[in-house]
DNA sequence: GTACGTAGTACCCAAAAGGATACTGTAAAA
DNA sequence: TTTTACAGTATCCTTTTGGGTACTACGTAC
């Protein structure tokens, strides 16, 4: 049988956009993908790449996106272990949205040590992060 | 004084797509948003749109949006109430993001009554959203 | 013989998110 | 006279998420 999936969407207007929300969704997915994205990294390099999770979040979270497919877990059989984390072919589809999320992220929000703020460039002193580069 | 934030962000690799989820974050946001990319809705023709959702969880979402600055919320003092939600120019400007999601959700997300899978074009049967719309 | 690095689990707890249900007040329609 | 639509609140409850701490096994370095 077919998969009527074009009519699943028009009877859940704005699915896809909750869909794909659905797997960058938990506290850390995005930053392992953003770190993933710029190659294969070990348990233990993310760990320090992520100073403020913890080994069982961590692994929750990778084990999650394992499970969606968007992520390899590649295991060599020597002592001490050694797991290597990877984007999948699907995962590395998820760039141009990792980059759509980072370049806003850039542009209009600012991260303080004291919580984040948003607003438009125009609003404030500050110039978008384009400016800042040059 | 000046705003080091290029500093922070170099300090929280990949902070600016976690921070650009904080905001999208939340069951709902993400499906409220694409609605009102396409034009101001009151209260209850989103709550038509969003048939799944309860009141109470369209009020948070929506006073959340409210709160970061995202939508705009006008109380029309008449009887019975009138209050209309619309994108403010600052939620306007997630529209790259809303659609990359939409995109990436189109092509790779297949969603069912049964729950979501995620899969690669080549990998089943089917074919992306382009596709499908020719 | 003690400590370190590796990649985790197991167990417990607190907080946040989400959801069900019932209620409000006014005006117009049936 | 009862019902409907509007835009919510209030209260309570369940589920999910996130976090802290301790523990494992193995081999190597000190």
């Amino acid at each position: 049988m077919s998969l009527p999936r074009a009519k699943l969407i028009k009877n859940f207007p704005g699915c896809p956009v909750e869909a794909t929300l659905t797997y960058l969704d938990g506290k850390w997915k995005g930053v392992i993908l953003f770190h993933l994205m710029q190659g294969t990294l070990r348990f233990n390099e993310l760990r320090r790449k992520l100073p403020a999770v913890t080994q069982r979040m961590l692994t929750k979270q990778l084990r999650e996106l394992e499970e969606s497919g968007l992520v390899s877990r590649t295991v060599y059989p020597v002592v001490p272990p050694r797991v290597e984390y990877a984007m999948t072919p699907l995962g590395m589809t998820l760039k141009p949205v990792i980059q759509a999320l980072a370049a806003w992220g850039d542009d209009y929000v600012f991260c303080s040590p004291e919580g984040r703020e948003l607003r438009l460039a125009s609003d404030g002193l500050r110039a978008p992060a384009a400016a800042l580069e040059a």
